[in-house]
DNA sequence: GCAATTCGGTTGCGTTTCGAAACCGTACCC
DNA sequence: GGGTACGGTTTCGAAACGCAACCGAATTGC
């Protein structure tokens, strides 16, 4: 299985989706963020097609976002847990959760809360170097060829 | 063209993914966030094909996204833009690009700066309620069904 | 040692979706 | 009334998906 996706692009958004932009890889990997580890695992609690998984997992392994480990206790047993980038994508995850939840309702599913002291974690948003929260109407997409202009 | 994706989930992440989660959807939402709005140009700059991207816009403006509006200028002319939910999504999309620089390498595409000041804008992150930085291991996922325990 | 089971896949096969290109209808333009 | 631009729809081959059956290795049970 082999799919093209969009090539060699500039754009960062569309090179993220090349990783992480189908159906299935952003929930295999929100779902490892949850603990688990197995294949099986996976599998039941996603309710994805075993060939479909396989497949998922490869990709996610090539893109550097899972690692596969050998912990051969009981016949074939392997791990698939998440490296610095997939556990990176935590943001990413959450603030889709939230969009979620604010535009689709609530869901009845678990609430992300603070380990140190169980407090609610705050709204993701984007914010300006002083800490302000900004929309999209309140940033402007600078081209990177004029480095040393206007910023100041 | 039909499709049921995700029908009826407890999960806010695979609610989102119902939304947005193909491998156009994010990309015409960020396109129109660049400020594209007609249908020739979201084809152009991104390249899709037009039944798909048809499929596209009309299941954003479903899910109540992107809102198409009559702007009978010369011949059959209509804009489709944001609505607050879709510009809603500037969050998920900036933490997506973000990722993507940090793990895939810069791109070479525009940089996201604060319109007020010209400054890059900060790092994308769940913060706790005080404000720190949390990464996935910082945070617990509490069963909203005990909601008035433990959170102190 | 041999059957049954578990785990992690792979293979076949039918259905769905995608993508490119051709076609269509309306409204301006002259 | 022909040309053109816009916003689609149709057609059709290719790719991806989902289900279910099968496979191979190791472990368990006896």
């Amino acid at each position: 299985m082999v799919r093209k996706r969009f090539p060699d692009t500039h754009c960062s958004v569309a090179r993220a989706l090349n990783d992480v932009g189908d159906w299935w890889s952003l929930l295999v990997v929100k779902e490892a963020m949850l603990g688990t580890r197995r294949f099986v695992d996976f599998q039941q609690n996603l309710g994805i097609a075993r060939n479909i998984l396989c497949d998922r997992l490869a990709r996610l392994l090539e893109t550097g976002v899972l690692i596969k480990q050998d912990v051969g206790e009981h016949g074939t047993r392997y791990e698939y847990r998440l490296t610095d980038k997939g556990r990176d994508l935590f943001t990413v995850i959450t603030a889709l959760r939230q969009w979620s939840d604010r535009w689709n309702g609530e869901s009845d599913g678990p609430e992300l809360v603070d380990r140190a002291n169980g407090e609610p974690v705050r709204t993701v948003a984007v914010q300006s170097r002083d800490g302000r929260a900004l929309d999209v109407r309140a940033v402007v997409y600078r081209d990177s060829s004029d480095t040393d202009s206007a910023a100041g």
